[in-house]
DNA sequence: CAGGCTATGTTCGGTAGCGCACAGTCTGGG
DNA sequence: CCCAGACTGTGCGCTACCGAACATAGCCTG
């Protein structure tokens, strides 16, 4: 793996001002994270939270029976854990490391206390919950009347957002996981946008072709995900 | 309708200190909630947040095609308008009455005041959003995994723990149209449950007849909201 | 008390996705 | 270099739900 981006890869860390990313940027732990890596079980209490910079995180919902759906997507964009701060500790879903890559973690104390501040941290990160709500929103939307060709049109434009390359590495079977569907119906609809010449499909490696393409092709629900992160977000300004 | 309730039989109100609930209570507005109102489009600005005492408020997500889906459903539990106080203004989602009676609105302005004054005001919407983020998360998953005969249980039971009485008024066209599916599977999962018993219906009028028998019947997905609701809700002390 | 509207019930063909079984095919480790 | 295991592709029958069309029944209003 290439040397590791900085903290302020992650948009929340770099759009704090400089005198608030004082406060906590010697507290910011490298993580190394592996495909499948849970950062947090269901209900279970969080020692910290994590700001990814070239990772990705799903929120998962496992169900008694051991079906499963994904809740959310987090990348560098975000930060997994907001349960701490919001109050509640814990949360009834689990944490998955989906695309491997780095992250800083900090411990949980720490980032209450900077939200307790009551100033750019906390409006950060308040603006970041409404953004993973809509994002919740949407995916039950999404769930109810949308069919698995757009949602993984949807699933694949969501992950490459929050990557710097249009390669990712996922097995049919984890996307399956992921969205919630049989392995099968995966294969179907990935050879149907492969067929399409939109993606190119090798044991465990998507590669993007034609973005504009899976764009169209998605539900529109991706895009509203998109406008509202843009609208709620800062831009990147300082990238390390 | 019989005399409006007083401001705390919204769980969220009666939650306050004395000293917070002193400030904002002469600003409370009574308001009239009839079947159907919006009080927020998609992507309006709010003028005011709602707190219900006897009335229900769905969020709803309304498609492109006029296709809708039920993200979360807001009761005397609750408020409505939590992007007021995220600090995203506006939400991509409707807000529709979906059970008359009442509530008392509040000006955004004063209510984000309170709110940032970061005392216990804020802590006590924080945990209520992070309720709404688990509703929506579990919708997300029902909308996924389970059959609308559970479905519908769910729906029932989250509106009956939000009402006084067992009995709503509700068509089926409504529920339909909330839970994001056509009217005649409705009728058919109605006609289930009358079968077995659960519920009585009559033209719009629902009375339900057995509700360990729905709560049976019903996924997980209803008593993992409940639970967590109640794990990070306060309990309702003052019962005027 | 008639007529119209609203709400509910029923039917029927079509289809997306499920569960299962199994067949290729790539790849890494011994 | 070879084989076990991982990954992907296919083919069934099945079910839940969709879309549309239509039948009935309660309720209100004139």
């Amino acid at each position: 793996m290439p040397q590791a981006p900085g903290p302020l890869q992650n948009h929340l860390l770099a759009a704090l001002p400089p005198t608030a990313y004082a406060r906590i940027v010697n507290h910011l732990e490298p993580v190394n994270m592996t495909l499948g890596d849970v950062l947090y079980e269901s209900g279970a209490q969080m020692r910290h939270v994590y700001f990814p910079t070239s990772s990705i995180v799903s929120l998962l919902y496992v169900m008694e029976d051991g079906a499963s759906a994904e809740i959310a997507v987090v990348g560098n964009e975000g930060i997994v854990g907001v349960s701490l701060f919001m109050g509640g500790e814990t949360t009834p879903s689990r944490a998955v490391v989906q695309s491997a890559g780095h992250a800083y973690r900090l411990k949980g104390q720490l980032l209450k206390d900077e939200f307790n501040q009551a100033g750019p941290m906390q409006r950060l990160l308040l603006r970041y919950t409404q953004a993973l709500l809509t994002q919740m929103a949407q995916t039950a939307v999404c769930n109810r009347h949308h069919s698995l060709d757009q949602q993984l049109c949807r699933w694949l434009l969501l992950s490459l957002d929050r990557l710097p390359s249009n390669k990712l590495v996922m097995t049919q079977e984890l996307i399956a996981n992921m969205l919630g569907v049989r392995r099968e119906g995966v294969t179907e609809a990935a050879g149907n946008l492969q067929r399409a010449g939109l993606i190119e499909y090798h044991r465990g490696h998507i590669t993007a072709l034609d973005r504009p393409g899976l764009e169209a092709r998605a539900c529109e629900c991706y895009a509203v995900v998109k406008k509202e992160s843009d609208r709620l977000l800062p831009d990147l300004h300082a990238v390390v």
